[in-house]
DNA sequence: TGACTTTATGTCAGATTTGACATATATTTG
DNA sequence: CAAATATATGTCAAATCTGACATAAAGTCA
């Protein structure tokens, strides 16, 4: 992992610490975390494209503005569970997921 | 969604309740059940062809033999995140993950 | 068979995640 | 420019998820 990774992790308040530190995450703790990432900047291109505004994805969520928010910036508040179950809310299949993933 | 998911999902102890509940299942709600029921079978897959027992992957994962259990059996008090990450602490690429969801 | 190992199930206190709210900041529009 | 709309950030009580434990049930093997 390079600085340029770090410092995007850094600066989204994932406590990293360290340098020793941020070497120690691990390598699942590395994917996880990333993951996340990639899955917040899909989903914030995602609800762009279908021309929707936080608050009106927050009404299909039944969930708030302030929380499609942190979810699009990436804030580690904010569980794999509600960003997968959002990407469904916007329309997106099992295989535009899986191709975030890719 | 037919007969036999239905069974699957509620033999799971998924609440569906009646028949017109269960309909109203929405197409998200859906995706995310199965998705899990999926990534569910998916670990208990991968755990034995590692030939770990539950209680040797819960060390690892710094968890306890009863929710790995509970994981596999698809119990709906286990998260995505906690799926996931299970799946990177055993050793799992995004890419193999990928696959699971396609 | 019965001892042993593994997995399943129920419970619960503590930890994490949640929607909601207030409000700050940024962006758009007229 | 200013008003309107959209997004960001901090906080918190309530809801959900967690590891841990006890113990039941199922599987293995001599």
């Amino acid at each position: 992992m390079n600085q340029t990774k770090r410092k995007r992790l850094e600066s989204k308040g994932w406590k990293i610490g360290t340098p020793k530190e941020f070497l120690n995450l691990s390598r699942e703790e590395a994917a996880y975390v990333e993951l996340k990432l990639d899955l917040s900047k899909g989903l914030q291109e995602y609800r762009r494209h279908k021309k929707l505004t936080q608050h009106q994805l927050a009404l299909r969520l039944k969930s708030s503005q302030s929380r499609i928010a942190k979810m699009e910036a990436g804030d580690p508040s904010v569980s794999l569970d509600l960003l997968i179950r959002s990407f469904f809310a916007l329309g997106a299949s099992r295989k535009s997921l899986a191709q975030i993933l890719s």
